[in-house]
DNA sequence: CGAATGATGGTCT
DNA sequence: GACCATCATTCGT
């Protein structure tokens, strides 16, 4: 049950663009539900950005978005994945950061547990609805500040080389770079497609 | 390897 | 009524 110990971002870390924050959290780690790890891959989604929930304005669901720097957004998806981002710019304006994918470093038997039947460790919170299951993520701390919900994002631990290539799952601005992953992981939700590796 | 598909239900037009 | 910021599984090469 030992967790890591880097100090937590400041606030002012989430004031900024999106697709800088995506690009600066790879290699921070995250921490919450008693587990956590290194975030590996995060994608930027911005207020004018049509692949964005809040591209349209705020709505009941996406209500979240537009809060202060550092609010949690979980969103559920296809029915039955939740997904988590952390509200990036000032108050009033719809952008967040998803996190797609960390390494476990700690609380993995936890993390087990919860992902019960997945053999290889690389499948345990590689992807945004399967880390929200690792981490026992819900939309329960939709719309919480990081303190409130008992999130913890530490200051980044290793330096690791960061690529910007297309999203996943979108049809709106594929050819946007706002997918950030750390080059060589082995927990990315996929692997960096060819044209963007080398 | 990759492509195809069912599960499952909220959200928004 | 269409569209999903997904996952696990199955089937094909």
């Amino acid at each position: 049950m030992s967790g890591r110990r880097a100090r937590p971002v400041a606030t002012e870390f989430f004031n900024r663009r999106p697709e800088d924050v995506a690009a600066d959290i790879i290699g921070c780690t995250i921490s919450f539900g008693g587990a956590g790890g290194v975030i590996v891959e995060a994608e930027a989604y911005g207020q004018r950005d049509p692949a964005s929930h809040s591209f349209r304005g705020e709505t009941p669901r996406c209500r979240s978005m537009f809060g202060p720097p550092g609010t949690i957004y979980v969103y559920r998806t296809y029915g039955l994945h939740w997904c988590l981002n952390l509200v990036t710019e000032p108050e009033g304006v719809g952008a967040a950061v998803l996190i797609r994918a960390i390494e476990p470093t700690h609380g993995v038997d936890r993390m087990r547990a919860r992902r019960a039947g997945i053999d290889d460790d690389r499948l345990l919170c590689g992807g945004p609805g399967r880390l929200t299951q690792a981490l026992a993520v819900d939309d329960s701390i939709d719309g919480l500040s990081l303190a409130d919900a008992g999130l913890t994002i530490g200051e980044r631990t290793a330096q690791l080389d960061v690529v910007g290539v297309p999203r996943i799952g979108i049809s709106q601005a594929t050819e946007l770079p706002w997918r950030m992953v750390a080059r060589g992981s082995r927990y990315l939700s996929r692997p960096i497609p060819r044209s963007s590796a080398a």
